[in-house]
DNA sequence: GCACCTACCTAACGTTTGTTAGGTTCGCGG
DNA sequence: CCGCGAACCTAACAAACGTTAGGTAGGTGC
Protein backbone atom coordinates (compact mmCIF):
# COMPACT_ATOMS: atom_id res chain seq x y z
CA UNK A 1 0.00 0.00 0.00
CA UNK A 2 2.77 2.53 0.55
CA UNK A 3 4.06 1.37 -2.50
CA UNK A 4 1.43 2.24 -4.38
CA UNK A 5 0.90 5.58 -2.53
CA UNK A 6 4.77 6.21 -3.42
CA UNK A 7 4.11 5.23 -7.29
CA UNK A 8 0.95 7.49 -7.66
CA UNK A 9 2.87 10.21 -5.83
CA UNK A 10 5.52 9.77 -8.54
CA UNK A 11 3.67 10.00 -11.07
CA UNK A 12 0.75 12.41 -10.33
CA UNK A 13 1.96 14.42 -7.55
CA UNK A 14 0.01 15.12 -4.08
CA UNK A 15 -2.88 16.63 -4.42
CA UNK A 16 -4.10 14.53 -7.79
CA UNK A 17 -3.50 11.26 -5.83
CA UNK A 18 -6.68 10.06 -4.65
CA UNK A 19 -7.09 7.75 -1.72
CA UNK A 20 -9.57 6.20 -3.79
CA UNK A 21 -6.94 5.60 -6.48
CA UNK A 22 -4.31 3.81 -4.08
CA UNK A 23 -7.28 1.86 -2.75
CA UNK A 24 -8.20 0.50 -6.14
CA UNK A 25 -4.37 -0.15 -6.56
CA UNK A 26 -4.52 -2.59 -4.12
CA UNK A 27 -7.32 -4.01 -4.47
CA UNK A 28 -9.84 -2.69 -1.33
CA UNK A 29 -11.93 0.52 -0.95
CA UNK A 30 -10.97 3.77 -0.02
CA UNK A 31 -12.06 4.42 3.90
CA UNK A 32 -10.24 1.29 4.65
CA UNK A 33 -7.22 3.02 4.62
CA UNK A 34 -8.02 5.14 7.50
CA UNK A 35 -7.58 1.56 9.55
CA UNK A 36 -3.95 1.72 8.91
CA UNK A 37 -3.80 5.51 8.89
CA UNK A 38 -5.26 8.98 10.35
CA UNK A 39 -5.37 11.20 7.41
CA UNK A 40 -4.44 11.34 3.58
CA UNK A 41 -1.36 13.25 5.22
CA UNK A 42 -0.27 11.03 7.58
CA UNK A 43 -0.03 7.87 4.68
CA UNK A 44 2.26 10.55 2.78
CA UNK A 45 4.16 11.49 5.83
CA UNK A 46 4.98 7.88 6.21
CA UNK A 47 5.89 7.49 2.00
CA UNK A 48 8.29 9.83 1.96
CA UNK A 49 9.96 8.95 6.14
CA UNK A 50 10.74 5.72 3.96
CA UNK A 51 12.55 7.63 1.43
CA UNK A 52 14.56 9.29 3.26
CA UNK A 53 14.97 6.14 5.11
CA UNK A 54 16.46 4.49 1.66
CA UNK A 55 18.70 7.31 1.61
CA UNK A 56 20.12 7.21 4.11
CA UNK A 57 20.63 3.29 5.08
CA UNK A 58 22.21 3.18 1.58
CA UNK A 59 24.87 6.30 2.82
CA UNK A 60 25.35 4.60 5.85
CA UNK A 61 26.48 1.20 3.86
CA UNK A 62 28.82 3.11 1.55
CA UNK A 63 30.27 4.71 4.56
CA UNK A 64 31.50 1.56 6.35
CA UNK A 65 32.70 -0.33 3.18
CA UNK A 66 34.76 2.42 1.96
CA UNK A 67 36.18 3.15 5.75
CA UNK A 68 39.55 2.32 5.01
CA UNK A 69 39.71 3.52 1.25
CA UNK A 70 42.61 5.72 0.00
CA UNK A 71 41.07 7.59 -2.84
CA UNK A 72 38.66 10.01 -1.98
CA UNK A 73 37.57 10.38 -5.51
CA UNK A 74 36.70 6.29 -5.23
CA UNK A 75 34.81 7.33 -2.16
CA UNK A 76 32.70 10.11 -3.53
CA UNK A 77 32.19 8.06 -6.39
CA UNK A 78 30.76 5.01 -4.43
CA UNK A 79 28.39 7.42 -2.15
CA UNK A 80 26.92 9.14 -5.88
CA UNK A 81 26.33 5.40 -6.75
CA UNK A 82 24.49 4.89 -3.26
CA UNK A 83 22.30 7.82 -3.95
CA UNK A 84 21.45 7.06 -7.14
CA UNK A 85 20.60 3.52 -6.47
CA UNK A 86 18.16 4.88 -3.86
CA UNK A 87 16.65 6.88 -6.54
CA UNK A 88 16.05 3.68 -9.48
CA UNK A 89 16.42 0.87 -7.36
CA UNK A 90 14.59 1.03 -4.39
CA UNK A 91 10.81 1.45 -5.80
CA UNK A 92 9.80 4.93 -5.51
CA UNK A 93 9.87 6.13 -2.10
CA UNK A 94 13.18 8.12 -2.65
CA UNK A 95 12.25 9.29 -6.22
CA UNK A 96 8.91 10.74 -4.73
CA UNK A 97 11.19 13.39 -2.77
CA UNK A 98 12.30 14.93 -6.35
CA UNK A 99 9.32 14.75 -7.85
CA UNK A 100 6.69 15.44 -5.96
CA UNK A 101 7.76 16.67 -2.32
CA UNK A 102 6.84 20.22 -3.36
CA UNK A 103 3.42 19.18 -4.26
CA UNK A 104 2.75 18.48 -0.76
CA UNK A 105 1.28 20.70 1.66
CA UNK A 106 3.07 22.86 3.92
CA UNK A 107 2.78 21.10 6.68
CA UNK A 108 3.66 17.71 5.64
CA UNK A 109 7.04 19.31 4.17
CA UNK A 110 7.79 20.98 7.46
CA UNK A 111 7.29 17.26 9.33
CA UNK A 112 9.87 15.56 6.83
CA UNK A 113 12.47 18.63 6.46
CA UNK A 114 14.45 17.46 9.59
CA UNK A 115 14.66 14.16 7.74
CA UNK A 116 16.07 15.69 5.16
CA UNK A 117 18.03 18.54 6.51
CA UNK A 118 20.27 15.50 8.44
CA UNK A 119 20.76 13.80 5.20
CA UNK A 120 21.93 16.59 3.56
CA UNK A 121 24.48 17.37 6.54
CA UNK A 122 25.77 13.94 6.05
CA UNK A 123 26.66 15.02 2.20
CA UNK A 124 28.06 18.32 3.55
CA UNK A 125 30.73 16.49 6.27
CA UNK A 126 31.69 14.28 3.42
CA UNK A 127 32.33 16.76 0.99
CA UNK A 128 34.13 18.47 3.18
CA UNK A 129 36.60 15.24 3.72
CA UNK A 130 36.89 14.42 -0.22
CA UNK A 131 37.42 18.46 -1.01
CA UNK A 132 39.21 20.08 1.49
CA UNK A 133 40.61 22.88 -0.24
CA UNK A 134 37.72 23.90 -0.55
CA UNK A 135 36.30 27.37 0.74
CA UNK A 136 33.60 26.19 3.67
CA UNK A 137 31.63 28.82 2.55
CA UNK A 138 30.90 27.47 -0.99
CA UNK A 139 30.47 24.39 -0.01
CA UNK A 140 26.66 24.09 0.61
CA UNK A 141 26.81 25.47 -3.13
CA UNK A 142 28.86 22.71 -4.02
CA UNK A 143 26.31 20.12 -2.82
CA UNK A 144 23.71 22.03 -4.24
CA UNK A 145 25.61 21.12 -7.42
CA UNK A 146 26.16 17.72 -7.28
CA UNK A 147 22.48 17.10 -5.87
CA UNK A 148 21.35 18.83 -8.68
CA UNK A 149 23.24 16.29 -11.01
CA UNK A 150 22.24 13.62 -9.20
CA UNK A 151 19.06 14.14 -9.12
CA UNK A 152 17.82 15.53 -12.62
CA UNK A 153 18.63 11.64 -14.45
CA UNK A 154 15.57 10.70 -12.68
CA UNK A 155 13.79 13.29 -15.71
CA UNK A 156 15.92 11.07 -18.30
CA UNK A 157 17.84 7.97 -17.01
CA UNK A 158 16.96 5.29 -18.38
CA UNK A 159 18.09 2.25 -16.43
CA UNK A 160 17.71 -0.06 -19.32
CA UNK A 161 19.68 1.86 -21.91
CA UNK A 162 23.22 2.10 -22.37
CA UNK A 163 24.97 3.59 -19.34
CA UNK A 164 24.57 1.71 -16.07
CA UNK A 165 24.23 3.21 -12.96
CA UNK A 166 27.74 2.86 -12.59
CA UNK A 167 28.55 4.35 -15.76
CA UNK A 168 26.53 7.48 -14.69
CA UNK A 169 27.90 7.62 -11.32
CA UNK A 170 31.35 7.77 -12.65
CA UNK A 171 30.04 10.29 -15.43
CA UNK A 172 28.89 12.44 -12.35
CA UNK A 173 31.36 12.05 -10.44
CA UNK A 174 34.33 12.71 -12.46
CA UNK A 175 32.39 16.14 -13.94
CA UNK A 176 31.59 17.64 -10.56
CA UNK A 177 35.55 16.93 -8.87
CA UNK A 178 36.81 18.43 -12.01
CA UNK A 179 34.36 21.56 -12.02
CA UNK A 180 34.90 21.98 -8.25
CA UNK A 181 38.85 21.76 -8.95
CA UNK A 182 38.74 24.33 -12.00
CA UNK A 183 36.76 26.70 -9.94
CA UNK A 184 39.18 26.92 -7.11
CA UNK A 185 41.96 26.85 -9.93
CA UNK A 186 40.26 30.45 -11.22
CA UNK A 187 39.67 31.80 -7.35
CA UNK A 188 43.15 31.43 -6.61
CA UNK A 189 44.17 33.19 -9.57
CA UNK A 190 42.26 35.70 -10.24
CA UNK B 1 -3.90 37.47 -14.93
CA UNK B 2 -1.60 35.04 -16.53
CA UNK B 3 1.10 36.27 -13.91
CA UNK B 4 -1.02 35.50 -11.34
CA UNK B 5 -2.06 32.07 -12.69
CA UNK B 6 2.14 31.78 -12.87
CA UNK B 7 2.75 32.58 -9.63
CA UNK B 8 0.06 30.16 -7.97
CA UNK B 9 1.49 27.52 -10.02
CA UNK B 10 4.81 28.19 -8.99
CA UNK B 11 3.95 28.08 -5.20
CA UNK B 12 1.26 25.47 -5.10
CA UNK B 13 1.25 23.24 -8.64
CA UNK B 14 -1.71 22.68 -10.90
CA UNK B 15 -4.04 20.61 -9.42
CA UNK B 16 -4.33 22.60 -6.00
CA UNK B 17 -4.20 25.56 -8.10
CA UNK B 18 -8.08 26.64 -7.99
CA UNK B 19 -9.59 29.07 -10.73
CA UNK B 20 -11.22 31.14 -7.73
CA UNK B 21 -7.56 32.22 -5.96
CA UNK B 22 -6.40 33.50 -9.44
CA UNK B 23 -9.48 35.26 -9.94
CA UNK B 24 -9.62 36.32 -6.49
CA UNK B 25 -5.88 37.00 -6.70
CA UNK B 26 -6.61 40.10 -9.30
CA UNK B 27 -10.25 40.84 -7.95
CA UNK B 28 -12.83 39.43 -10.35
CA UNK B 29 -14.58 36.16 -9.56
CA UNK B 30 -14.17 32.84 -10.99
CA UNK B 31 -16.63 32.24 -13.51
CA UNK B 32 -14.97 35.60 -15.30
CA UNK B 33 -12.05 33.74 -16.41
CA UNK B 34 -14.24 31.73 -18.64
CA UNK B 35 -14.56 34.45 -20.75
CA UNK B 36 -10.77 34.88 -21.85
CA UNK B 37 -9.54 31.07 -21.71
CA UNK B 38 -11.94 27.87 -22.37
CA UNK B 39 -10.91 26.02 -19.81
CA UNK B 40 -8.46 25.43 -16.65
CA UNK B 41 -6.61 23.61 -18.99
CA UNK B 42 -6.22 26.21 -21.53
CA UNK B 43 -5.36 29.01 -19.01
CA UNK B 44 -2.38 27.21 -18.07
CA UNK B 45 -1.56 26.22 -21.55
CA UNK B 46 -0.78 30.05 -22.29
CA UNK B 47 1.02 30.48 -19.06
CA UNK B 48 3.88 27.32 -19.84
CA UNK B 49 3.47 29.00 -23.40
CA UNK B 50 4.94 32.17 -22.10
CA UNK B 51 7.56 30.32 -20.50
CA UNK B 52 8.91 28.91 -23.24
CA UNK B 53 8.58 32.70 -25.35
CA UNK B 54 10.17 34.26 -22.53
CA UNK B 55 13.24 31.71 -22.87
CA UNK B 56 13.54 31.55 -26.66
CA UNK B 57 13.39 35.14 -26.57
CA UNK B 58 16.33 35.53 -24.40
CA UNK B 59 18.33 32.62 -26.26
CA UNK B 60 17.78 34.50 -29.58
CA UNK B 61 19.21 38.08 -28.23
CA UNK B 62 22.12 36.26 -26.87
CA UNK B 63 22.80 34.66 -30.22
CA UNK B 64 22.72 37.72 -32.06
CA UNK B 65 24.85 39.62 -29.71
CA UNK B 66 27.59 37.11 -29.53
CA UNK B 67 27.47 36.71 -33.15
CA UNK B 68 31.00 37.74 -33.53
CA UNK B 69 32.49 36.69 -30.27
CA UNK B 70 35.52 34.44 -30.71
CA UNK B 71 35.83 33.28 -27.01
CA UNK B 72 33.69 30.34 -26.51
CA UNK B 73 33.37 29.81 -23.45
CA UNK B 74 32.19 32.90 -23.41
CA UNK B 75 29.19 33.13 -25.81
CA UNK B 76 27.99 29.94 -23.46
CA UNK B 77 28.53 31.84 -20.44
CA UNK B 78 25.73 34.57 -21.83
CA UNK B 79 23.53 31.84 -22.57
CA UNK B 80 23.94 30.62 -19.38
CA UNK B 81 23.25 33.68 -17.66
CA UNK B 82 20.05 34.36 -20.33
CA UNK B 83 18.23 30.99 -19.02
CA UNK B 84 18.95 32.15 -15.77
CA UNK B 85 17.42 35.45 -16.55
CA UNK B 86 14.47 34.23 -18.04
CA UNK B 87 13.96 31.99 -14.44
CA UNK B 88 14.36 34.66 -12.26
CA UNK B 89 13.93 38.33 -14.18
CA UNK B 90 10.64 37.92 -15.99
CA UNK B 91 8.00 36.72 -13.57
CA UNK B 92 6.82 32.94 -13.10
CA UNK B 93 6.61 32.18 -16.34
CA UNK B 94 9.67 29.94 -17.03
CA UNK B 95 10.26 29.42 -13.35
CA UNK B 96 6.67 27.20 -13.79
CA UNK B 97 8.47 25.04 -16.44
CA UNK B 98 10.80 23.70 -13.89
CA UNK B 99 8.63 23.69 -10.58
CA UNK B 100 5.08 22.75 -11.77
CA UNK B 101 5.13 21.44 -15.28
CA UNK B 102 5.04 17.81 -14.22
CA UNK B 103 1.94 18.69 -11.92
CA UNK B 104 0.17 19.25 -14.98
CA UNK B 105 -2.37 16.91 -16.75
CA UNK B 106 -0.78 14.84 -19.88
CA UNK B 107 -2.63 16.42 -22.08
CA UNK B 108 -1.52 19.63 -21.70
CA UNK B 109 1.74 18.57 -21.34
CA UNK B 110 1.77 17.01 -24.34
CA UNK B 111 0.83 20.29 -26.27
CA UNK B 112 3.85 22.12 -24.73
CA UNK B 113 6.33 19.22 -25.56
CA UNK B 114 7.13 20.57 -28.99
CA UNK B 115 7.76 23.81 -27.83
CA UNK B 116 10.11 22.18 -25.45
CA UNK B 117 12.21 20.41 -27.54
CA UNK B 118 12.52 23.17 -30.38
CA UNK B 119 14.21 25.16 -27.00
CA UNK B 120 16.62 22.13 -26.62
CA UNK B 121 17.37 21.68 -29.78
CA UNK B 122 18.66 25.27 -30.04
CA UNK B 123 20.88 23.84 -26.80
CA UNK B 124 22.13 21.21 -28.68
CA UNK B 125 23.23 22.82 -31.14
CA UNK B 126 24.94 25.51 -29.42
CA UNK B 127 27.01 22.96 -27.24
CA UNK B 128 27.81 21.38 -30.32
CA UNK B 129 29.52 24.93 -31.58
CA UNK B 130 30.94 25.07 -27.84
CA UNK B 131 32.14 21.58 -27.87
CA UNK B 132 33.37 20.28 -31.02
CA UNK B 133 35.42 17.60 -29.42
CA UNK B 134 32.90 15.83 -27.54
CA UNK B 135 31.29 12.78 -28.78
CA UNK B 136 27.82 13.30 -30.24
CA UNK B 137 25.92 10.70 -28.20
CA UNK B 138 27.46 12.18 -25.58
CA UNK B 139 25.75 15.64 -26.13
CA UNK B 140 22.38 15.14 -24.95
CA UNK B 141 23.29 14.37 -21.92
CA UNK B 142 25.90 16.75 -21.25
CA UNK B 143 23.01 19.16 -22.34
CA UNK B 144 20.96 17.19 -19.91
CA UNK B 145 23.88 17.67 -17.09
CA UNK B 146 23.85 21.17 -17.56
CA UNK B 147 19.99 22.32 -17.62
CA UNK B 148 20.03 20.45 -14.12
CA UNK B 149 22.57 22.52 -13.34
CA UNK B 150 20.92 25.63 -14.36
CA UNK B 151 17.28 24.87 -13.31
CA UNK B 152 18.28 23.08 -9.51
CA UNK B 153 18.81 27.02 -8.89
CA UNK B 154 15.69 27.94 -8.33
CA UNK B 155 15.52 25.54 -4.83
CA UNK B 156 18.08 27.67 -3.82
CA UNK B 157 19.48 30.62 -5.46
CA UNK B 158 18.47 34.11 -3.79
CA UNK B 159 18.73 36.59 -5.91
CA UNK B 160 19.19 39.63 -3.16
CA UNK B 161 21.84 37.32 -1.72
CA UNK B 162 25.77 37.63 -2.17
CA UNK B 163 26.53 35.93 -5.55
CA UNK B 164 24.76 37.72 -8.23
CA UNK B 165 22.79 36.15 -11.57
CA UNK B 166 26.34 37.28 -13.39
CA UNK B 167 28.41 35.53 -11.31
CA UNK B 168 26.42 32.42 -10.43
CA UNK B 169 26.52 32.12 -14.57
CA UNK B 170 29.85 32.27 -14.13
CA UNK B 171 29.98 29.68 -11.66
CA UNK B 172 27.96 27.08 -13.44
CA UNK B 173 29.84 27.19 -16.67
CA UNK B 174 33.37 27.26 -15.86
CA UNK B 175 31.98 24.08 -13.57
CA UNK B 176 30.76 23.00 -16.74
CA UNK B 177 33.07 23.17 -19.18
CA UNK B 178 35.95 21.53 -16.95
CA UNK B 179 33.62 18.76 -16.26
CA UNK B 180 33.15 17.90 -19.29
CA UNK B 181 36.71 18.62 -20.35
CA UNK B 182 37.85 16.17 -17.83
CA UNK B 183 35.44 13.50 -19.01
CA UNK B 184 36.78 13.57 -22.80
CA UNK B 185 40.82 13.31 -21.19
CA UNK B 186 39.32 10.03 -19.48
CA UNK B 187 37.60 8.70 -22.71
CA UNK B 188 40.95 9.56 -24.80
CA UNK B 189 43.18 7.88 -22.18
CA UNK B 190 41.47 4.95 -21.00
C1' DG C 1 -18.71 -21.26 22.73
C1' DC C 2 -18.00 -16.66 23.85
C1' DA C 3 -15.51 -12.39 23.62
C1' DC C 4 -12.44 -9.78 21.11
C1' DC C 5 -9.55 -7.84 17.68
C1' DT C 6 -8.05 -6.90 13.02
C1' DA C 7 -9.14 -5.86 8.45
C1' DC C 8 -12.20 -4.62 5.55
C1' DC C 9 -16.89 -2.78 3.51
C1' DT C 10 -21.06 0.21 2.75
C1' DA C 11 -23.08 4.41 2.58
C1' DA C 12 -23.18 8.55 3.39
C1' DC C 13 -21.52 13.52 5.05
C1' DG C 14 -19.95 18.20 3.87
C1' DT C 15 -16.84 20.69 1.09
C1' DT C 16 -14.59 22.09 -2.94
C1' DT C 17 -13.79 21.81 -7.67
C1' DG C 18 -14.34 23.03 -12.80
C1' DT C 19 -17.90 24.56 -15.43
C1' DT C 20 -22.21 26.82 -17.26
C1' DA C 21 -26.51 29.57 -18.15
C1' DG C 22 -28.43 33.76 -17.74
C1' DG C 23 -28.23 38.49 -16.25
C1' DT C 24 -25.88 43.23 -15.37
C1' DT C 25 -22.82 47.13 -16.22
C1' DC C 26 -20.19 50.10 -18.96
C1' DG C 27 -18.17 52.40 -22.93
C1' DC C 28 -17.92 53.15 -27.76
C1' DG C 29 -19.79 53.80 -32.74
C1' DG C 30 -23.27 55.41 -35.55
C1' DC D 1 -30.12 58.08 -28.10
C1' DC D 2 -29.87 53.49 -29.37
C1' DG D 3 -27.61 49.15 -30.00
C1' DC D 4 -23.99 46.16 -29.27
C1' DG D 5 -20.25 43.74 -27.56
C1' DA D 6 -16.76 43.17 -24.09
C1' DA D 7 -16.04 42.32 -19.26
C1' DC D 8 -17.86 40.85 -15.34
C1' DC D 9 -21.27 38.85 -11.83
C1' DT D 10 -24.65 35.61 -9.63
C1' DA D 11 -26.18 31.22 -8.76
C1' DA D 12 -26.24 27.06 -9.47
C1' DC D 13 -24.77 22.27 -11.45
C1' DA D 14 -22.61 17.49 -11.26
C1' DA D 15 -18.64 15.33 -10.01
C1' DA D 16 -14.99 14.17 -7.00
C1' DC D 17 -12.66 14.75 -2.89
C1' DG D 18 -11.22 13.50 2.22
C1' DT D 19 -13.42 11.73 5.93
C1' DT D 20 -16.58 9.23 9.18
C1' DA D 21 -20.13 6.17 11.46
C1' DG D 22 -21.72 1.86 11.71
C1' DG D 23 -21.64 -2.83 10.21
C1' DT D 24 -19.58 -7.53 8.73
C1' DA D 25 -16.33 -11.56 8.12
C1' DG D 26 -12.71 -14.26 9.92
C1' DG D 27 -9.31 -15.54 12.97
C1' DT D 28 -7.36 -15.90 17.91
C1' DG D 29 -7.25 -16.70 22.98
C1' DC D 30 -9.49 -18.40 26.88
Amino acid sequence: MLDAAAERLVAQGYTATTLREIAADIGIKAGSIYHHFESKEDLFIEVFSRGIEVMVDAFGDVEIATNGCDSESDRLEAHVRAHLGALFEHGSFTAAHVTAFFTAPEELRSAIVPLRDDYEHRWNALLADVLPELDSARLPIARLFLFGAMNTTIEWFDLSGDLSLDGLANLITVQFLEGVHALNLQRSTP
